[in-house]
DNA sequence: AAACGAAACAACCGCCCATGT
DNA sequence: AACATGGGCGGTTGTTTCGTT
């Protein structure tokens, strides 16, 4: 049995917007809210329009705090680390973006910065001007334009399970019996791309802050790994920060995920048991031992770096595609 | 100037989930 | 517990705009 329509399809408008009926939406809600009930609306606002237009159209175009325009630089680097951590979830990334819309992201992401992140339309290339209700803005990401970048980079290039993207409709993990779907996996891959590149960038060109924006701020995940200091073959980097429900983040993993990281027969950072239906990825800024990695600098960063051997493994593989995330 | 293709973005569709009955 | 309903979400499609030939 299928489920009843929303609407009588037959009997509502469908289409572009026209302005009166942007007008009549606007002062409805203005006047009286949405009443808690989209579905009764359009008929109290005298709009012959589906209820899910409606709040489609309010959210989406017509809410006052709207932010219209180019995305800036900023916010390209949140949509990719936040991309990156959760994938598609694109009302959680839109949460990050005052005044940008889960639709307005997604269509920016398919249109324009995935493309740019995969180095699909290198920034000579990308001919397009922008369209007028838009404000222009510098291309985003021009060290992705540099792909010599990554394969130079100081850091270890991403792991070899990133390498390629998935052959079939789903991504088996190598080390659990979890399937990733294409988007997500695809998401990962570009991610540890885009990493590599900004982490290269970071160093290269100093500008480290920015890197410190986009990725160690989006959030370390409170720390349940497997492995711990006792083990013997495995290095507890996942400090801590005070006891209890402390979020222990590692360093570098903090750069992506902030997850625990085991380490490999070669003595480098692997990637740790990382089992989001346990960790919570939050706002919080994580710490390496037992201090802020904010309060890091440059050379501190790199100074750990080398000190411990660190590689910047991205381990797509301990991540659960259909877990919750809890904010 | 017209035709065409690509890019951008608005809008729709269908599914899932939470909640109420 | 089962079902109905509305809201929310992600994927996809349709339309418009703009650059190129």
């Amino acid at each position: 049995m299928g489920r009843a329509p929303c609407c009588d399809k037959a009997n509502v408008k469908r289409g572009p917007w026209s302005p009166e009926e942007d007008a009549k939406l606007k002062e409805y809600i203005a006047k009286s809210g949405t009443g808690g009930n989209w579905i009764a609306l359009p008929q109290k606002a005298g709009l012959k329009r589906c209820g899910k237009s409606c709040r489609l159209r309010w959210l989406n175009y017509l809410r006052p705090d709207i932010k219209h325009g180019d995305f800036t630089d900023h916010e390209d680097r949140i949509i990719c680390s936040l991309y990156a951590s959760i994938g598609s979830r694109w009302s959680v990334i839109a949460a990050q973006l005052p005044g940008r819309t889960d639709n307005d992201i997604k269509n920016y992401w398919n249109t324009k910065l995935k493309k740019k992140l995969m180095g699909f339309v290198p920034s000579s290339q990308n001919h397009r001007a922008p369209k007028s209700r838009t404000n222009h803005h510098p291309p985003v990401f021009s060290v992705l334009d540099q792909p010599s970048s990554i394969t130079s980079s100081p850091y270890s290039a991403p792991s070899s399970s990133l390498s390629s993207p998935p052959t079939t409709s789903a991504y088996k993990s190598s080390s659990d019996n979890n399937y990733y779907t294409p988007s997500l996996a695809a998401g990962y891959e570009m991610f540890s791309n885009v990493a590599s590149t900004l982490l290269n960038s970071a160093h290269s060109v100093h500008n480290y802050q920015g890197i410190q924006e986009s990725f160690l701020r989006i959030g370390g995940e409170a720390s349940c790994s497997s492995s711990d200091n006792s083990s013997n073959n495995q290095i507890g980097y996942g400090k801590e920060a005070g006891t209890g429900n402390g979020y222990g983040v590692d360093f570098p993993s903090y750069f992506y995920h902030g997850v625990d990281n085991d380490i490999d027969q070669n003595q480098r950072i692997i990637p740790g048991n990382c089992n989001l239906d346990h960790h919570q990825i939050k706002p919080e800024v994580g710490c390496y031992g037992e201090k802020p990695v904010l309060d890091y600098g440059l050379e501190e960063i790199n100074q750990l770096i080398s000190t411990n051997n660190l590689c910047n493994n991205f381990f797509v593989d301990e991540i659960k595609s259909e877990e919750k995330l809890a904010y």
